[in-house]
DNA sequence: CTGTTAGCGCATTCAG
DNA sequence: CTGAATGCGCTAACAG
């Protein structure tokens, strides 16, 4: 054979490379490299014949070579407190689609509400030296912190707007972080003004998972009510949020503060639950006891009555989200570093 | 400088690889990887020394570099049709936690229920060169189909087990495939029977989304019901499962057949929304009408009446799936191919 | 059981 | 605007 003393064969692996391109496309791999990535500095014919030789040669290319070549994967880190909450599934869901549509691929990471698997998982997936991340909120240990910013990837935080750093402004790294979301207290506290204006006096806050976001939204119920706050009558359970806890919620509330008047669930599944719980023990709603919730889930607009609530744009922020890390990613300026979404009151029957 | 001539200094990068810990433990960089591995070839003292330097050093391998040598990544491709299921989710969601454990990543990739879009999903996630295939069911485009047997990953399909071949054995490849799920048929057929046997008659199927295990599930119900079936009581809606369409498929039913006296949904979410109509409507539940559903989902226990349902294991189907995968992937025999993890039928008070 | 040699497939220098 | 040389960090294959 004659192949045995050629210099440079074709390896084994049978796998077509960017060098086969290049060489069906007669050109050098570097050139068929920026081709493939679009990098305007190729001449149109010569990018057009590279493109050809792709296809005829089925070429694939390989995210690994790639990775370790540039030190950057095509992944992003997309962290999320839960999976069985609609609203991180939504969201999830809405970045997906916008990452993938943007050539990103999505490492998903559930962090179960806690810290120390929010860093473990960071700790693991950084190791992918991924293209960027996105995380909820903006609780972290101080050492996934540390990580994220070590890390020098592009880093989106959802669901909430950090309140601008006061005073000292933290300079160290370019200032404040990106974010997408909506103020949940201002959430919160609109709620609240609109059971007020309705004539509801007596109004509990009942919470469960008790997350920091959770904890915005009872700040902005405290300050609606002002010097009206009773501290008796706000009800925090940590235990994950569910139709059964919002049973359970209501029950305590009508035991252990029958003057009230109006409910303000912190979750819409919590509030959908004590709407059916309602039902089973006889309660008119809203005569006896109004009822709201908090995010829109699905359902609520079935029940009896339909659900008063906050729609909260989770969709939209992952989608704008996404598209603020793609242009981050891609080297692209972000003056807008906060993105605030809003809310919207969804006032059906319930109150 | 004296470094200026060194044969090989350290490299700019500032990152701690292989080369470093292999000097650190006095080994060959080739050791140091083997005990890194865990490969039992190698003397216990001296992957001590390996761990220690690791230790010291705060060595973190590189997955982009081992891919490219090794040619397979630590990640394993899970495809579900939705993640607004939350059935799919909660498989999700177990298989993740096991292969995590296990030290396999998790790209997921939601396909709609559409077969082309998997295909395009496998095509872009296959680049990767994946370590394992989590795929729901058995539907694939033929080219899906050659995708995964081309790529020689071991692939483990979950929700449904294949019937047999029938006569020709599918030898091409060793036989049959790897499955985890149950009859959902004979969960279809068990259901429709238990009713039968507490007296009803007239028994509708109502049905949303119509995938491939949704019609096993109708054909179980043909099968029970034998020469009673009859074809009008079968109400098909393609679109996708929800509160409000298990609304409005009660009221269907009970306009185009009011001599039905119980109604089978292929879904709890439907199940749930028709409860709520009845609610509505002033429907006596079960005595006007029975209503059961399928999957039990959360929320059906809080429900007025309780509904009557088939639970369906797919936590269980995650974790078993994962670790038939992950034994394939470790090269370990897997002799038991298919493996049924049942169902069970959740009476309540709904029928 | 350990080490040597030689790439894996690509993109980042730097020249032209 | 294009190309040549080089190495990213690791492991497969073979030797000892």
């Amino acid at each position: 054979m004659t192949t045995a003393s050629a210099p440079k064969r074709r390896r084994a692996t049978g796998r077509v490379t960017l060098q086969d391109v290049a060489l069906a496309a007669g050109v050098s791999p570097i050139t068929a490299s920026r081709a493939l990535r679009g990098e305007r500095s190729v001449a149109a014919d010569l990018v057009e014949r590279v493109t050809t030789a792709v296809a005829q040669l089925g070429y694939v290319p390989d995210p690994a070579a790639r990775a370790l070549a540039s030190a950057r994967s095509n992944q992003v880190v997309v962290l999320i407190p839960l999976l069985s909450n609609t609203l991180f599934v939504d969201l999830l869901d809405a970045a997906q689609r916008t990452l993938l549509a943007a050539g990103y691929q999505s490492l998903i990471g559930v962090t179960h509400y806690r810290a120390d698997e929010e860093e473990a998982l960071l700790r693991t997936y950084l190791m992918n030296r991924p293209a960027g991340l996105l995380v909820t909120g903006f609780d972290h240990t101080e050492a996934a912190h540390a990580l994220i910013h070590g890390s020098g990837v592009p880093c989106v935080h959802v669901m909430e707007n950090r309140g601008a750093a006061p005073g000292a402004a933290d300079a160290e790294d370019g200032g404040e972080p990106y974010s997408v979301g909506f103020s949940q207290q201002a959430a919160g506290h609109a709620m609240t003004a609109e059971l007020l204006r309705r004539g509801y006096r007596r109004i509990a806050f009942a919470a469960a998972q008790l997350d920091p976001r959770t904890l915005q939204r009872a700040q902005g119920y405290r300050a609606a009510l002002g010097a009206a706050h009773d501290p008796r009558l706000e009800f925090m359970d940590a235990a994950p949020s569910s139709f059964a806890l919002g049973a359970k919620l209501l029950e305590r509330v009508m035991r252990e503060a029958p003057d009230v008047d109006a409910i303000f669930f912190n979750n819409d599944d919590l509030a959908q639950g004590a709407l059916l719980q309602a039902l089973r023990l006889g309660l008119r709603v809203p005569e006896r006891i109004a009822v709201v919730g908090f995010n829109d889930l699905t359902g609520g607009d079935q029940m009896l009555p339909p659900l008063s609530t906050v729609r909260t744009p989770r969709g939209e922020i992952g989608l704008h989200a996404a598209r603020m890390l793609v242009a981050l990613m891609r080297g692209e300026d972000v003056p807008e570093r906060r993105v605030d979404l809003g809310f919207e009151l969804v006032m059906r029957s319930s109150c």
